[in-house]
DNA sequence: TTCTCTACTGTGAACGCTCACAGAAGCATG
DNA sequence: CATGCTTCTGTGAGCGTTCACAGTAGAGAA
């Protein structure tokens, strides 16, 4: 290599500096920093070559100020953040949108809103256009950020369904329904038949999508709808833990449990070992989520994966469609069984 | 196109629409921005008027084209990342700086560069001025990009003492050696004698130094230094299993072992609970980091707290206070004995 | 009065880039 | 010959801010 800053910050090379020893002008450096048309070769090879040589970075805060566009997006977490870092498909998910959004050299800007004041500062910041759009990680309704942000027209692409908002916000979820589905049939064909749901909060529409696809297959099996074998949660292994305690006491004879994530599963599972209960074989336990709480539980969780790979990668493909112009799409993944030891 | 609706982007208001709206000039709204010096109460006030009325949010692309200064700052993990995003340290770690910076209203970008293309892209991206400074999490020894980024004069902070660089970086660590030196003391004060050890990469400060605290230890309680009694990991759950079963086989008589991670602990306590061991009862085990993990094990773990809300409210001062013109700082912070059921 | 000092205010000029536009060159068509 | 069309290139303007500087007004001192 040739040349350093010897010493001490130099004035960094501009457009002039690349244009000056290309021996063409700024306009033609700038056509080539923009995808090169109406270029010729011999002026497309000098531009890059003199910007090899002058390690030229382009400014983006001049960029930005000229088009209007900042070129990052914003991850919004609207949530008291404990929840969700406390969550391992919060930290897959942020990964996968981190990664699949350097693969097109946009920034991420991690927001975090979790009190009044934070979330009317967060939006200002946003609506005044400091990010392109934003990838929302909110699973509650009404959530007066997403609408407003709504409203402001900024693009906005959310994990799981937004329940209340119109159809103009696009959104990646896994099939909750079909997962929970999947997970109390293969607690049936286990010959179990006094089966227990811990459900997810139930203004998600994780929450509700996954009760209704529990409801729905015992439904079909002819087995009675029983309340008494149905409480909910909030996701941590804390109101797993509760639930657990609250279904062993109504009904003693339960003889499985679907629980709507691994984390709660986990509690669940401390619950049952406090009250002497053998799993698999006194109480067969199903988990949702696939995440490392899975597979750290004693015993190892039978769960329902989620393709949290996936559902990262789509998000910032809807985000990057709807920043080229595209309508908002919504995309359903599907989810997949992974048998362990615990059912 | 569309016609321009009242939920449409209009121009934003600009610093001259504020100016017109107060009666002043664009010099006085920008004093006021910029703490208000030199501005009468009269014109303080009606410029505040005027931005309330008119939802004037400053342009910070104009603002930084001017400064020079990008107000944000990066948060760069320079390793694969798997390893980070498994720990819950590294969640607690990332969502203090995120808060702690939000309260000086400074946006973080989050930076991954597992990969040397990743590295090579994120270290010109930072070089060009795109953040004012980063904080930094790789603990391994030899970071290219931390000496790169040091040597471009970069402020920057690290988190745990960085190996083999000069005293130009700032950093924040907790007490490894004098947690360690708890740790082990404890177990010493149980009645333990025979006392194991699965260090972590011995290429990291918190590697070295937690085995430097346990040797200390026992040489001060007139204990043989036993190399069968020492394995080193890598921070993972998968690393401690591993690590329990080569100590197991070699010092079967062992009845206690300190882990230098709650994750690693937790593979330690699954491979003793296979091998038929009871915890604490034939064989005590003290974790490190009080994460998540020490709670979620089973049984719950004794281990070291480490502060690591203080150690990211920590970082970020020292980093703001560099961008301000500071030498960069070392902070240690105190550990503290979390006693539960494993010890 | 006149001068100085302090507190405040307004005005060009940047910052580095993109965009619109005007033009040049080459070549086919009228 | 002019006329158009396509491809390529340079130039001026301006994005919204801050900064340096040149003022103005009012108070107190000589």
């Amino acid at each position: 290599m040739t040349m350093s800053n010897t010493g001490g910050r130099r004035r960094a090379p501009t457009i002039h500096d690349v244009a000056r020893e290309a021996g063409v002008s700024r306009g033609t450096v700038s056509r080539v920093l923009n995808g090169g048309h109406y270029v010729s070769p011999a002026a497309q090879e000098a531009v890059n070559a003199a910007i090899r040589k002058t390690g030229y970075v382009v400014n983006r805060h001049a960029r930005s100020l000229i088009t209007g566009r900042s070129d990052s997006v914003g991850f919004l977490l609207t949530e008291p953040q404990e929840r969700f870092f406390e969550d391992p498909n919060f930290n897959v998910l942020l990964r996968g949108c981190t990664q699949a959004l350097a693969a097109h050299d946009i920034p991420l800007l991690l927001m975090l809103a979790g009190t009044r004041d934070e979330r009317r500062r967060i939006t200002r910041y946003i609506t005044a256009g400091h990010v392109d759009g934003v990838l929302l990680v909110s699973s509650h309704s009404g959530d007066p950020v997403a609408e407003e942000l709504r409203a402001a027209g900024v693009p906005l692409v959310a994990c799981g369904k937004p329940i209340g908002l119109g159809s103009k916000v696009g959104y990646v979820a896994a099939d909750d329904r079909d997962g929970a589905r999947d997970m109390v049939r293969h607690l049936l064909s286990l010959g179990r038949r006094r089966i227990g749901v811990v459900t997810g909060p139930l203004d998600t529409p994780g929450g509700v999508e996954r009760l209704a696809g529990y409801r729905e297959v015992l439904a079909e099996a002819g087995l009675p709808a029983d309340e008494r074998l149905v409480v909910s949660g909030d996701y941590s292994r804390a109101s797993g833990e509760a639930g657990a305690e609250r279904l062993l006491a109504r009904a003693p004879d339960m003889d499985a449990v679907f629980v709507a994530s691994d984390l709660m599963a986990q509690g669940v599972l401390a619950a049952l070992h406090r009250a002497g209960k053998r799993v698999p074989e006194d109480i067969a336990v199903g988990g949702f989520d696939d995440s490392p709480a899975a597979t750290a539980a004693t015993p190892a969780l039978t769960t329902i994966r989620q393709p949290w790979d996936r559902i990262s990668s789509e998000m910032v493909r809807v985000l990057l469609a709807q920043l080229g112009g595209e309508e908002p799409a919504a995309v359903i993944l599907p989810t997949e069984l992974v048998r362990r030891e615990s059912a």
